[in-house]
DNA sequence: AACAAAATTGTAATCGTTTTCACACTGTCT
DNA sequence: AGACAGTGTGAAAACGATTACAATTTTGTT
């Protein structure tokens, strides 16, 4: 039932093969039997089968697009601006949500390549997987973002996580603070580790002890978050300071702070991962991390076309800087009773 | 350089035919072609090409999800929904985000026409528009969820907005309310429309005028929500209470109420549409209606493959309800000097 | 006018599957 | 022995586009 490119053919009276140039803007066809066929085209209401021309071609204007979480509005966030940007270029979207699972992130890899998608932009969820190998011995263009792969080397797109983690914490121990929690995503992801490495840095700097039970890890997740900031809170001599290494972490641990009914930054400082949009409702104003999440977004897609352009150039690695919003919740801090509290100038 | 059926058939020393009937699980084939085609599959590491699958069968296992706004977490929430369920039934999830634009809406109904997907589920930006006619035409199963479809009739799988609202306003009136604002979608789509039509009705069974001052409508995002709410406060005479249609509408509207310095309930009252993630934190606690946002998306799915095993069942339109949750946000409200204040009991 | 080069057009091969059809080989039943 | 119903297998025809190649016409150059 649906019109193929013979009808119009037919109709417009000339070979399949005109017509197919004709729509394809190639050079050639004269102007009469061009309006002839977009005038075919036109009547039969006509639209050439994707399916069979991917086939043909061997590639599709499909990238596919594949987030580890899609409901941590920083991926959401990434996502609208892959989205935009794969417009702008006549690409389109195949999102899948991996859920943080490497199975899941497999199968989809493998429907992907199965596809025959023009390229793949994915944040990993764990550095290495067979699968990202496979995507480079296709010679499949590939980008990852937001997260590190060390399985095989692959364009990327990643924020400064070392340093702005470093940041964040480093302002914590300016404000007075030695014992800072840490609520952070596994380590097995490279923003994990990253986030985890800064705020490290950040205490050996200042000669600060490192003390393992003020260190969390786990999924970056907002019913994780909770769990690891209320561990925190019932430590017998809880942090004074706590710093969130994702958007999803934090509202988790502002949960868990906010239903322990205390109050930063005098009960317990705060330092977090990421903007969000509802974030000025919180009182007082939380100092964050804002990540570059437009940017991202469109440099990735930047990246891939480039490479699908340039199959052979050299594997290019974008570090964005992050910025820092220093508000009310991280403020310098009146030394209480509560704990050895180093003071130090700020 | 992808192996193809055809290296796999040699190897094994069989037709291709054989292959295909391997793979597929087809019955008539002896073990040991079996044996020998399912042991060249691996040690060639061998995945057919689903577009040229495609092409012959003329389906996918791909259904098209359209969103309206991918940064609404209402939406997230569906997909996320969608996304496991398609999952479960073996099917792969293709989205895209209209971005409550109807041209991009056109553009991306038409890809997945032209892509064979084996269903489309879409949240419409408008009532009408001739895409959705094209759907039913081809006989693509689809599936309407969130918003109506009045062009044409499809299944859909919708909330009971009029009730939701009608619940929402009846119970502003009843804390004692007479002069209650509105800030909605605009009613092109039908929840904007339903969401209205409720809070007209509770208005009316309770005898209330309708000032047409206090409704507002536009794009349901933030920044409109926050501009209308602003036009709203800044009447000669402001509302008492406040209504906002859906989740981002809420943050924009929150955002003007918090940077005016008034806090409800006793400076303005409020209930809004969808629960979020973070509501916990604002304070006092906001009334809310909570949509039932991982059965929207999980009936979606099954109703799509429902049609599609039964292509001339009749249409079918689920209506979920939705719950409300009465918090302090809303709470009885002591007349003030501030405006003619009919009071009811509560 | 003669010839080369460029512009138009069509024929048919191709992309990688699935599936129809034909054929061959079993048994089983008259 | 012949007919018949399964099984098991492969050859080849789709699916709907693109494009290499060839054939033809037009244009440009001497």
């Amino acid at each position: 039932m649906p019109t193929k490119i013979e009808d119009v053919a037919r109709r417009a009276g000339v070979s399949t093969a005109t017509v197919s140039r004709v729509l394809s803007g190639k050079p050639y066809v004269s102007d009469e039997l061009r309006q002839r066929v977009l005038g075919a085209v036109n009547t039969l209401n006509y639209r050439p089968s994707r399916v069979a021309r991917s086939l043909r071609v061997q590639r599709s204007s499909i990238i596919g697009l594949i987030v580890s979480d899609i409901q941590n509005p920083f991926f959401t966030a990434v996502v609208r601006a892959i989205e935009d940007t794969a417009y702008q270029n006549k690409f389109s979207v195949f999102l899948c949500n991996s859920d943080e699972d490497v199975g899941k992130e497999t199968m989809y890899l493998d429907l992907m390549l199965a596809e025959h998608v023009a390229g793949v932009i994915i944040s990993p969820t764990a550095g290495m997987n067979d699968a990202y190998r496979r995507l480079v011995e296709e010679r499949v263009p590939a980008v990852a973002i937001d997260r590190r792969i060390t399985n095989v080397a692959i364009d990327s797109v990643l924020v400064d996580n070392v340093g702005a983690a470093r940041q964040l914490v480093t302002h914590l121990i300016e404000q007075g603070h030695s014992r800072i929690g840490a609520v952070l995503g596994t380590p097995a992801s490279s923003t994990g580790e990253e986030r985890l490495r800064g705020y490290l840095d950040a205490l050996h700097a200042h000669g600060l002890p490192v003390e393992q039970d003020l260190i969390r890890t786990g999924m970056p997740r907002i019913l994780e978050g909770h769990a690891m900031m209320r561990e925190l809170l019932q430590l017998p001599k809880p942090p004074t300071a706590v710093f969130t290494g994702n958007a999803l972490l934090t509202i988790g641990a502002l949960r868990a702070i906010h239903s322990s009914g205390l109050r930063f930054p005098d009960d317990i400082a705060m330092a977090a991962f990421d903007e969000m949009d509802w974030m000025f409702f919180v009182k007082p104003a939380l100092t964050v991390v804002a990540q570059p999440t437009y940017d991202l977004g469109r440099l990735a897609v930047e990246l891939l076309l480039k490479r699908m352009d340039e199959p052979d150039r050299p594997i290019e690695e974008v570090v964005l800087a992050a910025h820092v919003h220093y508000r009310e919740s991280s403020k310098w801090r009146v030394p209480n009773a509560n704990g050895a509290n180093h003071q130090k100038e700020g």
